[in-house]
DNA sequence: ACCCAGGATGGAA
DNA sequence: TTCCATCATGGG
């Protein structure tokens, strides 16, 4: 059943019950939403306040998006006008009823406590490529860091979108042709360090049909999976990240530090585990919907040791 | 100065 | 198989 809507060619509102916007689009599996204050100087300074009231704005595909959330009501604006919406509806997944998916975890306390922590916390549908690149980016970098890297490479070689008058410009991720023309040279100098060759190689690949994208939502997860992994810089866990984030694969369950961090801690803590077997518990336990119970997980983690520093007082929104 | 960050890779043990 | 140094860069 799709939610109730209010479409018009730039404006749209979804009511969309247990969705928490902001928890979602800062939640380290997209990169390129900004919190904005309007009516305030501070544009973008406070990540913490807006994840609960504020205003968003970033690029999906070739269109600048401002989003808002105001109850159960979602709210998008746009410059150029859309006869139709499906793009940011798939995006956001503003079809997705969030209890039937948590009914699907097992019942232990640890993710229960993470659910608990992180209320409408949601999976998006990115783009195959912008969400690879992305990732390949990611390895040994802090989330905010990979943002930074992502807007250099935007800004350098992705499209001008159109903006709101008097806005920043903005522009789209490039496609894999753009930046397979690129130098790697020229990716260093977005800062991407030794990832600058995978992402080359990667794109160069994609570009030239060595690798068939589109094809691989029609694969089982175990054949999309190696072939990304065919892609030099992507492993394991990158190309989980790009099946579960982009493809929708929703049994795979990505395993990066935090999660690592997670599944010793709160399942088997004192009990010196390998990483190898705590992947090998995680494919087990977390059922259909392991990919959700692993962004839950995932953010539940992330946020215990990290807001209490950004919370110091006079560090955010003074 | 030191450690860590949504890792992956090639070579050594 | 598992272990380990290395890769580039910035923040705490």
């Amino acid at each position: 059943m799709p939610p109730d809507r209010c479409l018009s060619p730039c404006v749209a509102t979804w009511r969309v019950p247990e969705y928490a916007l902001g928890t979602t689009l800062d939640s380290g599996q997209a990169f390129r939403w900004r919190p904005v204050q309007l009516g305030t100087m501070n544009r973008g300074t406070c990540r913490l306040e807006a994840r609960t009231t504020g205003t968003w704005e970033g690029v999906v595909g070739t269109r600048w998006v401002r989003l808002r959330q105001g109850g159960e009501e979602l709210g998008a604006e746009t410059v150029v006008p859309s006869a139709d919406w499906s793009w940011l509806e798939q995006y956001l997944q503003v079809a997705v009823e969030l209890g039937p998916v948590l009914a699907t975890f097992p019942p232990d306390a640890a993710l229960q406590t993470a659910v608990a922590a992180c209320p409408g916390l949601r999976l998006l549908r990115q783009d195959p490529w912008e969400c690879l690149a992305s990732f390949i980016l990611s390895s040994t970098k802090q989330i905010e860091q990979i943002r930074q890297i992502i807007e250099r490479l935007c800004a350098g070689y992705g499209d001008a979108v159109a903006v709101p008058a008097g806005h920043e410009p903005a522009f789209a991720f490039p496609g894999p042709e753009r930046l397979a023309a690129c130098s790697e040279a020229e990716l260093r100098a977005c800062r991407a360090g030794f990832r600058a060759p995978y992402l080359l190689e990667a794109a160069r690949r994609v570009a030239a049909g060595t690798l068939d994208f589109t094809a691989l939502a029609e694969r089982p997860v175990h054949e999309a999976r190696a072939a990304l992994m065919s892609l030099p810089g992507v492993g394991r866990k990158i190309a989980d990240c790009v099946l579960l984030f982009a493809y929708g694969f929703a049994t795979v369950f990505p395993v990066d530090v935090w999660v690592l961090r997670a599944l010793r801690e709160l399942y088997f803590p004192g009990r010196r585990m390998t990483p190898r077997a705590l992947l090998e518990f995680s494919e087990t336990h977390f059922g259909p919907q392991a990919g959700y119970a692993q962004q839950y997980l995932f953010h539940y983690m992330r946020r215990a040791r990290v807001t209490p520093v950004a919370r110091r007082p006079g560090r955010c929104c003074a």
